[in-house]
DNA sequence: GATGAATGAGCGTTCATTCAT
DNA sequence: TATGAATGAACGCTCATTCAT
């Protein structure tokens, strides 16, 4: 098994990944992810610091990953009629990523949730900087009259937890809807909205 | 310490849904409740089978408190004007549920997720059925012609997500917003939705 | 349910008893107990000091009852021929005394066994007494020359085990054989052995 | 401590049955078996299951030594003259075993009495097939006309329940009787039984 | 006397982590 | 570097016994 540090590191973190996805972090043992790697267990250590550590860096990858993917819409002047095509990329590239890695969609969204206050946090954080992230973007939409005026922190957050149930659903339950479709479906309604005139008329009265 | 039975099943129901909430299943020790219930060890396990029972018992109870606060929105001719102030009555009540018991939101909404399959299952059997309600509602929407016609398994979903995101975020962090606003803010998003005329027809471009 | 101490007492040995010889001593709780009884927990203890003590009273009141059966075999002169039938009454009486309480067998040589030190110390000082006993009578025995002479402490030891078997055999697997086929069985072998005089010069040789 | 997995096995083996046969299966502890065994409580588990597992093994295995011992007699033409020798032979081996591993004769005998019924049921079958053997040694005697006719089922037993007392009580009470003395008090008993002429002609009467 | 809610010591088992080889 | 046997703290649960009413 020729392997140098880097190999070895990277096969572990992939095992575990998958035994963090499988089987949530608590009833994931050490000892799962060790025999499906095919190391020692005191190997796992020379690696890793502890179980707690190998997760927090899964999921930091992942982090990463998701981040790197997500591109800034630029509302420079000119750049007109580029941003919903821009838009459309980041949620598809988004998609693309969780469905790329469906492990750590179940890891991030689910097996991740709830493990205690200092995790949570991280979790929290996280959320809070991709919802900024919209928070601007809806900023800017509003500034240059793309965005009806509205609740910006509200609209985030429901935009984020809206993106966090699709990836859920989709990828966990492995459901067949083509990403372009889920994409379309997904922006026909945040665009728009769900109400006809009919029901708009019956709202304002 | 005079308390009969009733009292004292739910004085321990209660201090377990806070020992739950603050510190997630797993790191809830069985010692935490007993001592912040000023009980002997053995008392408790007079009042509940186990760990795991308890923990049901206070998830199944908050869903029972939630499914009876949603009624169905009844799209019956002559009824028309009267959906639009359901619907948000029906809203408001959730988020009213979920702030009265914000401790029941931490444990629904992360605190049980990822526990083991079997409890995920029954979560997300839960999730579906909202899900599901959603669904039909905006099936009965479109046929009466307030929604417009589109994917209602997708925007179920997005519903569904938006909902506890906000819900999640809301309780959690204690934000100030009154729900009045937030059900305001939440509805002009998913009625409406965030464009305006201008970018609708980049859209379309 | 009008009962003086002593019927209260009666019931709750009686009860324990079966529950003893149902489930051993140590997979009967307290519990299976006072419920058959219909009483409550506390009550237990008015009558009873521990679940060992109840123990160590129903074994030592079926032992008193057994030994109340024998009778010692007088050797006196003039009250030969009578040897036979007293040894087999009493066998029978023994055998009827097991049968009519079928739970104490199970308890006796069984659930008692094994139980601690000190209590395999009391069954041993039991079986002593009765080994002894019939140490004496094939001592008299001899003397009398109604006994062939060899060595008494095995021969006891073989006749009480023997016995014990038996009534263990016959009381919990509730064999069908009549006491009377028994004790013919039993004292047949006992008297005249089991070889043939073919055997016999076989075994000199 | 260099020991190997066999060698740290038949140790903790070794030290669980002296544990088991002075205290009994439930008053033995985990606790009692690690700490002399000079182990740490986990150590134990590396190697066994669990508490029952490691009684099962130990009662299993010395059934089977005892078994191995236990050699059928063959009663062919022309081995005439042999089989006394081999049936002492037997015997010896038998009372030489228990003698060989005293804390067995104890948990055998007493200690796996009464666990409960899964247990006593293992127990009871093991016995069977000894006394099925016994019985099967007496038919072929009674057919060689080397056994008087008799009630084989009966007889069985009492050889089976004589065997152990003897074994108990030679065993446990440390008894300083040669093997050989035993053996052979115990076959002129069963061989010839214990009455006289005169006591045969008194049981006629 | 009777009740039954409350007690708490005690035990089997798990599993992340260490460390001698 | 790799190994895997050994460790031991920690936890859920039981049940005989007590005691306030």
């Amino acid at each position: 098994m020729a392997m140098d540090r880097e190999q070895r590191r990277a096969q572990i973190l992939d095992v575990a990944t998958r035994v963090f996805a499988e089987k949530g972090y608590h009833a994931a043992k050490i000892d799962d992810i060790v025999v499906r790697a095919g190391i020692a267990r005191g190997t796992f250590y020379l690696y890793f610091e502890d179980k707690r550590t190998i997760f927090e860096e899964i999921v930091a990858g992942f982090m990463g990953r998701l981040g790197a993917v997500i591109r800034p819409i630029e509302l420079l002047e000119g750049t007109h009629g580029q941003h919903m095509v821009e838009l459309r990329a980041n949620l598809q590239r988004v998609v693309a990523t969780f469905r790329a890695e469906p492990a750590m969609a179940k890891i991030l969204l689910s097996a991740a949730v709830g493990l205690d206050d200092e995790f949570d946090r991280r979790l929290l954080t996280f959320y809070d900087d991709v919802t900024e992230l919209l928070g601007r973007a809806l900023e800017q939409g509003e500034a240059a009259g793309l965005v009806r005026p509205g609740h910006r922190r509200i609209r985030s957050l429901c935009l984020m937890g809206l993106l966090k149930e699709l990836l859920y659903q989709l990828v966990l339950r492995k459901t067949e809807i083509p990403s372009d479709e889920i994409v379309d479906a997904m922006m026909d309604m945040v665009a728009d909205g769900l109400f006809t005139e009919v029901s708009r008329n019956e709202l304002k009265a």
